[in-house]
DNA sequence: CTAGGAGCTGGAGTCGACTCTAGGTCAACC
DNA sequence: GGTTGACCTAGAGTCGACTCCAGCTCCTAG
């Protein structure tokens, strides 16, 4: 997907994610990165693959509206290693379940739209026919 | 869909909708009922099938993430009446790109969860099984 | 050697969307 | 006629998720 490189800045990890460095040091505060992430001798951070992978998956479920502390406790599972598969498992399939919901109200809102964008669109293309007719005067 | 009653006090909308008493003043005081309520002699709220209609919509818009502003936006075309179609349609077009993008960020984040929930599934499995034919000691 | 730019921390501020409180009215039941 | 329960208003509080600020340290280019 992207190359592999050796350390990242915060600034250039922000740019890759999309988020800015302001969130990114918000979410290391939040416990929501894998290992708490490694300085350089002067304490700045530097990102390596691995955390930008993890806080990708972690954009995803974000992006599904997983709350943070549902992400933190998620991270908190990967990072305690084995032992912890069970719940990681309850908890994903519960989020799965709130994904499939909000699929399903997508899709009513997305009925609803459709229905609507037709029927302004065929008023507006009535006006239009009608006032290149003459039939219509003016506004 | 649900039976014509002449008048609803403002709890019983609320139990209709599912939304707190609350709540729905709240969306009043942001005009995001089509006409003002009306009143009883006794001033408090009456509310009209054609209110509760309203509101069913926009419950599905909200729940599609559009936010308050916008579906304050869309009320008041549709209060303003004839002549504001354009602008509705557009507006109705862009909360439909938005709910497309949405519908395809749940998607990813469903065949990641199906993924990652299925390697859970095998991992227990796994260890149901050795516990079982006894090659693994406890814990 | 200094000016700029990127990072750092702790803590404050913002924003959207509710949610609740205080203090009051009113009709109905016991 | 007192108490309960649903309703009223104005305004305050909460919560989640950022977002920004002040004041500092480094490093690099001019």
């Amino acid at each position: 997907m992207s190359e592999v490189v050796p350390g990242l800045s915060i600034g250039e990890v922000a740019e890759h994610t999309g988020l800015s460095v302001h969130t990114l040091r918000f979410y290391e505060r939040e416990g929501i990165l894998a290992n708490p992430v490694r300085r350089d001798p002067g304490g700045r951070r530097v990102y390596h693959q691995d955390d930008v992978d993890w806080l990708t998956v972690c954009l995803i479920l974000r992006g599904s509206g997983m709350p943070l502390p549902a992400i933190r406790r998620y991270t908190e599972l990967v990072r305690a290693g084995s032992g912890t598969e069970a719940e990681r498992l309850m908890l994903l399939r519960e989020h799965r379940e709130r994904v499939l919901d909000q699929m399903d109200q997508l899709r009513k809102c997305l009925d609803l739209v459709n229905f609507k964008v037709g029927v302004y669109e065929d008023v507006l293309d009535q006006l239009a026919a009608s006032s290149a007719s003459g039939t219509d005067i003016g506004r």
